[in-house]
DNA sequence: TGTACATCAGTGAACGCGCGTTCACTGATGTAC
DNA sequence: TGTACATCAGTGAACGCGCGTTCACTGATGTAC
């Protein structure tokens, strides 16, 4: 139940709505880095000092975008495994998220950069992916008694996935004569049984 | 047998060599994408367009910098095989490796920048590192006989590492209360028989 | 061994650019009586 | 319903900065006779 809004905050909701829509734009042609607020102002409409309205800094609008990427992801990962998902399942779900906007993957999962330390709450946020995963490993007739090993399942089902998806992503499997899909297929035929 | 340099010629490949190196520095400090000529040239006591005697541009730079991590990583991983590693042994070389300087192992497998196309040698040097990864997957009692086994032996052993391996890297495993290094030795242990 | 010339490393000034961000201000929209 | 005031979105000018890169030039080092 969300409270009623004012005419101008929903203005306002919808307009950072936006600028972070062109925002995503500009990660996905150009990356991350190279992310300029002038260039969103630009596309926007707005001259420059405008978007100082709605955030802060470039900081805090990248910020949100990795909040937003994170939440994104949780939310896709608990509907599926909600909907009733295997583990197998579980990880097309999220090869079909990170196809769907690469950038927006190795937004989160690619490169650090050194010195930046995510905000608590996307650690958070991270937390709930992991423990569907969790919750996922400790369903279905393979599913390990003990804690432990539904944690190791996890972990597991979780670097596995990353290293086959990242590759692919990243063009490393380009000319190399497969189908990605193929490879990520054999991958996630044997996490049920690791 | 290197040819013999002129004097001259020395100096240069001395000067290009720590040109690089304090390139290396910056990256990791801060990351490849932030990596400035100017920079550098200060570093190396030089004024900016003093460098252009030795790199045509900045672009120029950052290929050189990714050939020699493909380099690195190639001579490696093959000096590794040659002295009889095993394909869990050469996992933990790539770790090695990959540890020794994290960036760099970015620069190489991390996010790609949308429009750039890596030069023909370095997927050269790139199917070198695969070449061994098969040679290997080859050898001993549980090898494959069969060609199409071993390919995928080989592209599995490199996902599975690359992935505990880049999340590690990546600060993914912060916090979690477990070791790094027991989750890459309980993966790599599973690699020789997938 | 000495001289004349070519090669090349490095400098300082300059260009043009785009960046993030601040500031004082205008004009429209909402609120209170 | 009308008026007085407060709130807030957006503008344009400006600041300071660092970037990659070019250019004409100086001075040192190597080469040829």
């Amino acid at each position: 139940m969300t409270e009623a809004k004012s005419p101008r905050e929903r203005y306002r909701m919808q307009m950072r709505a936006e600028i972070k829509q062109h925002a995503w734009g500009q990660i996905a042609a150009a990356g991350a880095t190279s992310l300029s607020l002038n260039a969103i102002a630009k596309q926007v409409g707005m001259s420059g000092p405008a978007l100082y309205r709605y955030f802060a800094s470039r900081d805090e609008l990248i910020t949100e975008l990795i909040r937003d990427a994170y939440r994104s992801l949780a939310d896709t990962v608990r509907a599926a495994f909600d909907a009733g998902a295997d583990v197998a399942k579980l990880a097309y779900t999220v090869r079909d998220w990170a196809l769907s906007d690469p950038q927006r993957y190795f937004l989160v999962y690619g490169t650090p950069v050194p010195g930046y330390h995510a905000p608590a709450d996307t650690t958070a946020i991270s937390d709930e992916i992991m423990t569907v995963l969790l919750e996922a490993h400790g369903r279905g007739p393979a599913a390990p008694a003990d804690e432990h090993g539904r944690r190791r399942g996890a972990l597991i089902f979780w670097t596995r996935v990353h290293g086959v998806l990242s590759l692919e992503l990243a063009g490393h499997f380009a000319g190399m004569g497969f189908d990605p899909a193929v490879l990520f297929a054999d991958e996630v035929d044997g996490l049920s049984t690791p």
